[in-house]
DNA sequence: CGGTATCCCACGCGATACTG
DNA sequence: CAGTATCGCGTGGGATACCG
C-alpha cells in the first residue's frame, strides 16, 4: 500500500492532509473560541465577542474574524449607525464545525481526568472551561 | 451566563479549555499523521514511519514521538540488537483520538468541497490525501 | 465602537552534522 | 538504525498607538 503525501494548493492555502486543512480552517489559539461562542449566543457584537474572551486584544480579535469570514465560516453585518454597531454569527459551514469541537472537548476532558489520575492523588482539580 | 476562561495548570502545560488542551496534545505538524499511520499499520519501526512521512527530519520525528510518549499515546519498545531496533504503536489512550482525526478529515473534505466549488469552475482538482 | 498601522518577540519547525 | 547536538529562520501571536 503505497501513501501519497502531495501538497495540496487551494485558493492560497496549501496543505497535505485534510486534518492539516481543518487545522488551518479553524485551528490556532483564538478561533475555536470565537466559534464556540457564536454557536451559543446565535449574534454577537465585537466588543460583547471581545469581553468574552480575555487577553485576546482588538487587533488579533479583528485578524481571527476577517480570516473566518474569509473562509466563510461567520457573516458580519455591519450597521451604519454613529456609533458603528456590526454583528457576527455563524453561517452553516460555522455550524457544522461545532461537532468536531464537542468531540475534542470531550476528548480532552478525558484526557485530563487520565493525567490529573495518574499524578499523585490527594489533589483536587477544579474543572473550568473558558467555554461553557 | 457568565462565561470563565481561567486557565489551568496540568502536569507542565497550561491551557484554556479543552480544545485547547487536546490541539496541544495531538495537534501540530506531523503528530495527526503519525497517530494516523500508526492506527493504519498497527506497528512501524522508526526507520518505517520516517519513510511514510516525507519531509520531516529525523530530529522531528524523535521529537514529535518523545513527545507523543511522554502522554502515552504511543508506546515505544526497543530491542537491544546490532543493528537498534525500535517500534512504535499506539496504546488504547492513542487509538481514542482516531475518530475525531475522521470527522476532521471529513469536514477538510466538505470544506474543500465547497471552497473548489465556489472557484471558477472547468478547472478540475485531484483528491490526493497524505494518509490514505 | 470597531476598527488599522507599526513594531516586535517567542517558538515551532527545519538544516546539518555527528554517534553508539 | 535510530537516534543527539547546534544553529537558525518564518510566522503566529502580542503591545501599543492612532482613526472614522
Amino acid at each position: 500500500m503505497i501513501r501519497r503525501c502531495d501538497v495540496k494548493e487551494l485558493d492560497g492555502r496549501s496543505y497535505r492532509c485534510f486534518f492539516e486543512l481543518t487545522l488551518q480552517v479553524v485551528g490556532g489559539k483564538w478561533k475555536p473560541i470565537i466559534l464556540y461562542h457564536l454557536w451559543l449566543e446565535k449574534v454577537l457584537r465585537f466588543g460583547a465577542l471581545k469581553k468574552t474572551m480575555p487577553g485576546i486584544t482588538q487587533r488579533m480579535l479583528t485578524k481571527q474574524l476577517r480570516e473566518l469570514e474569509a473562509d466563510r465560516l461567520i457573516s458580519r453585518v455591519a450597521y451604519n449607525e454613529m456609533p458603528p454597531r456590526v454583528e457576527y454569527s455563524l453561517t452553516e459551514l460555522g455550524e457544522s464545525v461545532i461537532p468536531i469541537f464537542q468531540a475534542m472537548r470531550n476528548w480532552g476532558m478525558e484526557f485530563e481526568k487520565s493525567v490529573a489520575g495518574e499524578l499523585i492523588t490527594g489533589e483536587h482539580y477544579e474543572s473550568v472551561d473558558a467555554v461553557e
